[in-house]
DNA sequence: CTCCGTGCAAAGCATTTGCATCCAT
DNA sequence: ATGGATGCAAATGCTTTGCACGGAG
């Protein structure tokens, strides 16, 4: 398995995006979140903070640091919302209750993924999939 | 669990949905279809095939068929687009090339939604999962 | 020195909503 | 008759885009 751990804040010229006030302002807002923002939240979080951003700017940099994979991007109510990858897995659980994203355990799905494929033909994207339900904080409080 | 298979058009009133033309045109062409439908879709067909609907109307109805569990609704590059669910099967398998979505065999889902909620304490709305990839058909055409 | 990145404001678009009218029950 | 359903148009709200300026490499 190839580790990716996303680097701090640096190495960004290393993907070819350049280091910006800006970007390392909304990576760092990002960073250590287990709930992912939305461009909206981030522009208000860094204005609010006291830095000086555009909300366009915001839009553009999370699509641009999503699309170099430093950040993975979901769909939340009809919203897309961001948040740092902190490893190279990209199944994720999302609960609907708290908005708490935990990572599968790769080993668990992969299995899955591959009777899935042979039994249906149907080839999943292993590395994209994002299952709903309740996190285990969540369905303990339910009880 | 509550079996909900869908009346081929009929039987609204039984669910609280009031029998109008309109919802009849909109269940009407949606019909058979395999790929979902956005409202702005549903509309032009209807219009188009000599209809009167307002779009407005189509987005109500169709939240509310959704809602009353006639419709499956999906989210297809950040817009909302129905399918009517052939069976109570909720879980399905979107391929992303050519929009085709089937049901995922149930048998095949929930052993492993028990594991993973036994492994990680998350537990996955069974009745909702949409698992993207390529169909059978597509991953043939791709080789 | 060159472009990529930024800011601001305007534009785009899917979806929602207010309100008067209409029709299914 | 009565309240849900419809149509139209205006409004909402997230996201994108045009354009000139600024800063990273």
């Amino acid at each position: 398995m190839t580790e990716t751990a996303p680097p701090a804040d640096a190495s960004l010229p290393a993907i070819g995006v350049r280091t910006t006030r800006q970007r390392q302002a909304i990576l760092t807002a990002l960073t250590g979140r287990t709930h992912p923002m939305t461009a909206q939240a981030v522009h208000t979080a860094l204005t609010g903070a006291g830095h000086r951003i555009g909300l366009s700017t915001v839009y553009r940099a999370l699509h641009r640091l999503a699309e170099v994979g430093l950040l993975h991007s979901f769909e939340v109510g009809g919203e897309r919302a961001y948040r740092r990858c902190p490893d190279t897995t990209h199944q994720h659980l999302l609960c609907d209750k708290c908005g708490l994203i935990t990572e599968c355990p790769p080993h668990l799905v992969d299995a899955w993924l591959t009777e899935l494929r042979a039994t249906t033909g149907f080839t999943p994207h292993a590395d994209r999939i994002d299952l709903h339900g309740h996190c285990a904080d969540c369905t303990a409080a339910a009880r």
